[in-house]
DNA sequence: GAGAATTATGAAGTTGTCTCATTTTCAGCG
DNA sequence: CGCTGAAAATGAGACAACTTCATAATTCTC
């Protein structure tokens, strides 16, 4: 028995219009062709689907039970048949997010929150499982955005400038280090530093100050949250390198102290990678948008 | 936009497989077929469905949207034809019936219940609605059975004999009529008379006792249940004729007497009526055979 | 970088579905 | 009762769609 779906539209259009003649005009071919139709169907199910007593033809209770199938089957077909006219005008679509930065949770949910609002047919996720291999998962359509700060010039992959931001260097304010006005590499050698559990190449601290001064830090303690590591910064238990917007509510806390690193003049730039063929669609601009305007917030707390 | 089972059943072998080359297998046609047919899909859909970069290709964010449906249609389709399997050995079917006699409810709800245990796959209902075109339904498949006591000799129709029974008289122990021995026609002349609200045809007391002689009750009320009719009858608004089960309860009940009517030896046969070709399936087999045991257990109480 | 595996493409063939023309069936009615 | 018209069934042929076959173009693997 080997149904179709023109099989469950016929069931359907006889069940609606009442009859053989009506259903044929009303899917558009001839009343000769349902009248095969019917007959290979009732052939395949073995038993008749339709009963002939009556003029005009109505459905058997096999056919009734048929029917309740095609009418729900044939409900999900239709709205499939929708969401991809909606996919096709943009107004659709998925955004799968994962992220390399641990701190970036701070911006990108209040981002989506207001994302999902705007764009109630378009699904959201965030997929922290892929940061690993962010950028090949973003090729593979496992992801439709990686959210870093290392553009690379790959073919097809776009990369939109979200904002700057600093690696700033926190402490307890007890700590030695507290009374130096900027923190070199040297300075973190015989520290505990706290980072998020990630690849080294993925730390700003290790890639841009550690490792060009060639500098091993005393111990490096991996953390997942970021309350957590403030937590035991704030205890005495380590220092750590956050990213400055990371620093806007302990910036002026009497626990902590914040101090520049390296020449006080490093710069990085986050950036949302898509596929080119999706950073054209509506509801990415948007996406890219409000997280533009996410940062500037926090940015603009910097000179409070 | 056109879909077609095919279609999904593709996308669902596919992603299940990992590629085209083993999906073509699984589903039995060649890798160029499959290859052709997706194609074809991507160009309804304005849209690609797989992504190309990876080998072997697999499903894109917007292919992953069809596979759920896919996923969840083609499970509906399936139950279908497994349905439809049992339709064919006959373990599976409808029961819908329909009851031109009232008193009936008695013995076929406890039927129905024991019925219901033993064909979880039959879906049992009752009908009242028919009723009245009662063997129409049937003919028509709106119904499965029909419970009726005027077997008729149609074409397609099987009349299966349950059991028999006696149309009695009840009246209130206190009524005038108690001390008679014998309920005739006349006795009922200037009484007001008790039935179910249906057809006087379909009325034993008609049928039998008071259309032959030509006699006419001084009053007809029409009393949907069976309960109401003997709730008035004890309290004198009335008298009534129903069948010998029913008075199982109030037969030695001091509140009513039970009398025969017409020489007393007036008998009827209850039937259920199906389409012959349905005789035959082992559901409906057992069905009568369940509704004959209960009746033998309700004529059992006659002689308590 | 060669070979294997996977997917794409073009042409030809086959199957299945539709249409057309006609017949059969059935309900309604004089 | 037979007529009449509408509805459904049937058979033959046309046609489109899907499939296969043969082969080319990719991409992956070692």
């Amino acid at each position: 028995m080997h149904l179709e779906l023109r099989h469950l539209r016929t069931i359907r259009a006889i069940h609606e219009t009442g009859g053989l003649q009506k259903a044929a005009e009303s899917l558009h071919i001839t009343q000769s062709a349902l009248s095969h139709q019917i007959k290979g169907l009732e052939d395949q199910a073995g038993m008749e689907l339709f009963v002939r007593r009556t003029k005009p033809m109505r459905l058997s209770s096999a056919g009734m039970r048929m029917l309740r199938v095609a009418e729900r089957v044939l409900e999900e077909i239709e709205a499939l048949e929708a969401e991809f006219d909606h996919l096709r005008d943009g107004s659709a679509g998925r955004l799968h997010i994962t992220l390399e930065c641990h701190a970036c949770y701070d911006w990108l949910l209040p981002v989506l929150e207001h994302f999902r609002r705007a764009w109630t047919e378009v699904d959201v996720d965030i997929r922290p499982g892929l940061a690993f291999n962010a950028m090949e998962a973003l090729e593979r359509e496992q992801v439709d955005v990686v959210i870093t700060s290392d553009p690379a010039d790959m073919p097809g992959i776009t990369f939109a400038p979200l904002f700057d931001y600093s690696p700033v260097f926190v402490a307890a304010a007890s700590h030695p280090l507290a009374s130096k006005k900027l923190i070199t590499a040297e300075d973190l050698a015989d520290q505990t530093l706290l980072t998020y559990p990630v690849d080294r190449a993925k730390l700003d601290v290790f890639k841009m100050l550690l490792a060009p001064a060639g500098v091993e830090p005393a111990q490096q303690r991996k953390v997942e949250l970021t309350e957590v590591i403030l937590l035991l910064v704030a205890s005495g238990r380590g220092v750590a390198v956050l990213p400055d917007w990371v620093m806007r509510e302990v910036r002026y806390h009497p626990d902590y102290v914040t101090k520049p690193i390296g020449d006080g003049k490093l710069k990085r730039r986050m950036y949302a990678a898509c596929r080119s063929e999706d950073a054209v669609k509506p509801f990415m601009a948007h996406f890219t948008k409000l997280a533009r305007t996410e940062a500037v917030k926090l940015q603009g707390n910097k000179g409070r």
